[in-house]
DNA sequence: AATACTGGTTACTTTATAGTAACGGTTATT
DNA sequence: AATAACCGTTACTATAAAGTAACCAGTATT
């Protein structure tokens, strides 16, 4: 997707899904709320992730404006990151996307059959 | 993305980005709307896809509960997809990503910036 | 001098997604 | 018999995303 991110188009949906559609920004987006979040934390509260890519993800969204980053001057190193207010403007919408997932899970595409009957 | 499918995780929110977050998917969802589509009348509405990724993410689609698939048995032959109830409820949330897009565009970053000059 | 902490980076491999171009099957029309 | 319409499939290639494992830099403590 990142072709997206090169000849946009003036689909705002396409653009919207190159900027988020990947397996980890939305989960980083929903982690961190409105709080301010560590490095550290980020990385405890996701597992799976792997380092290289959570900076990577982390990075890009700095760039696309979702996330600021704010380092101190401390020891060690505190790296804290924040949703900005166009990041924050995601989390009722992935409520949303939560919710339908939840109402339609797709355990191996059972059918609602209607008749329970033999 | 196709590995989420398998290792479903407990997070409804990344199996719903496993399912949707790809670069086609959304686009056919809201271009079919309401009504029910043929095969030719998506392509054409996205003329930039290729007819190989159209079949595929339609399938999988089908084979996801977002749509049905219904041939008729005419000449030549005419098929025609429209949304389950499933994937007719991502179409308002669609439409709310669509406003945050475009609420908050992203043209290589610019900021607002607050004074606008002398 | 070695170890530990935090927040990364680097080089490399693996896997998934998207794309290209040509072909197939059915039936009607010319 | 060839052509056209529609809805695909197939084999192959290209690109991008994700993952692994080792390494680095600054500072403090032991």
């Amino acid at each position: 997707m990142k072709q997206a991110k090169l000849n946009r188009c003036r689909c705002p949906l396409a653009n919207a899904i190159a900027a988020l559609g990947n397996k980890w920004k939305p989960v980083i987006i929903i982690v961190i709320k409105n709080r301010s979040l560590r490095f550290g934390e980020i990385a405890a509260r996701i597992r799976v992730i792997s380092r290289k890519v959570l900076t990577d993800q982390l990075k890009e969204m700095v760039a696309d404006g979702l996330l600021t980053r704010q380092e101190f001057k401390e020891l060690p190193t505190r790296v804290e990151y924040r949703l900005t207010e166009k990041g924050i403007a995601l989390l009722p919408i992935f409520s949303l996307l939560e919710e339908w997932e939840t109402k339609f899970v797709t355990e191996g595409n059972m059918q609602m059959s209607i008749s329970p009957g033999k």
